[in-house]
DNA sequence: TAAGATTGACTCTTCAATCTTC
DNA sequence: GAAGATTGAAGAGTCAATCTTA
């Protein structure tokens, strides 16, 4: 995104003004809303430049990792979509396109016609070894946070995920 | 996204994964951007239903906002992109929707006539008003997080948009 | 009837190219 | 030449509708 940083944090302000109205009880949440956005459109947009030489993009990595991880090296394409959250048609077209670089293939489901099984391929695993290396160097290990701002980091977004219903709580 | 809920949590297990393979300094900062990923989806759809009776998308109602904020109601439509951190095409993109909703009102900009001046309406006043209400309510004042957990989790992120370089930190 | 997968329509985002004005 | 804004093209996401099979 082209554009000069800006000499003051603009959801802080926002956060001022939503306090200015009165709306005291809502600011804090507002500003931890938008910051979440914000530092998604960050992360993704270093994920994208690290990725853009192996032709992939995170979702489409996502699903080579996913493969990579199963025993078999295959699954059905609506694991897929389910363990990544996404909608069937965003799974069919992640996989549409690691297809047509020949990442993965499609191959029938002998337990179920009318599923379709996704196997990672010899090239996808390359791929996903050559992303992964860069991915950790560049990226992932490199955040620009403590290791506790991390952990509560993680913590606090695990508990909106846990209540979102994204995962079962174990008893 | 159409889902059942998962009997374990998948970015924990990738995490697992990851340390399984050794990878155990980029472990937790994959975890961490992975949950920002799935963090953003969860509230954004959230804000989303909120706002589809007023025919808003989140992003277009950032815009109606700063404008409510600014001391005459218009604003360059460059300046709503630096502050809102989007690329100018999605400010005209989402400027031309506004218009399209009378909302707000392209006008001649008197002191550059290469720029635009983009001008609230009172109908988009009105809408921003109950639009604001109805996330307040629904949304920003019940984040399921506790109040120290807001805090940290916004100082996080606030670290992460400063080292980016999002804005300019005083001296 | 319901579930798995795909398709087409629509939205939003970015990028590259373009046009006007500084 | 550089900056402000727009346009068209391409990618990725959701949704509703459809087709096949259970």
């Amino acid at each position: 995104v082209p554009h000069q940083p800006l000499r003051f944090d603009p959801i802080l302000l926002a956060e001022e003004n939503w306090r200015a109205r009165g709306w005291d009880d809502a600011a804090r949440g507002m500003a931890v809303l938008t910051s979440v956005m914000r530092a998604q459109q960050i992360l993704l947009s270093s994920v994208t430049d690290v990725l853009a030489p192996y032709d992939l993009t995170f979702a489409r990595y996502e699903v080579l990792m996913l493969l990579t991880f199963s025993s078999t090296g295959s699954l059905p394409i609506g694991k897929i979509g389910a363990r990544l959250q996404v909608h069937p048609a965003s799974a069919t077209n992640a996989v549409d396109r690691l297809e047509e670089a020949a990442l993965v293939e499609r191959v029938a489901n002998p337990r179920d016609r009318r599923g379709v099984l996704v196997a990672i391929t010899r090239k996808g695993r390359k791929a996903a070894t050559g992303a992964t290396a860069a991915l950790n160097d560049q990226v992932f290990s490199r955040l620009p946070l403590s290791a506790d701002a991390m952990d509560q980091l993680f913590e606090s977004l695990r508990a909106l995920r846990r209540e979102h219903g994204d995962f079962e709580t174990p008893p």
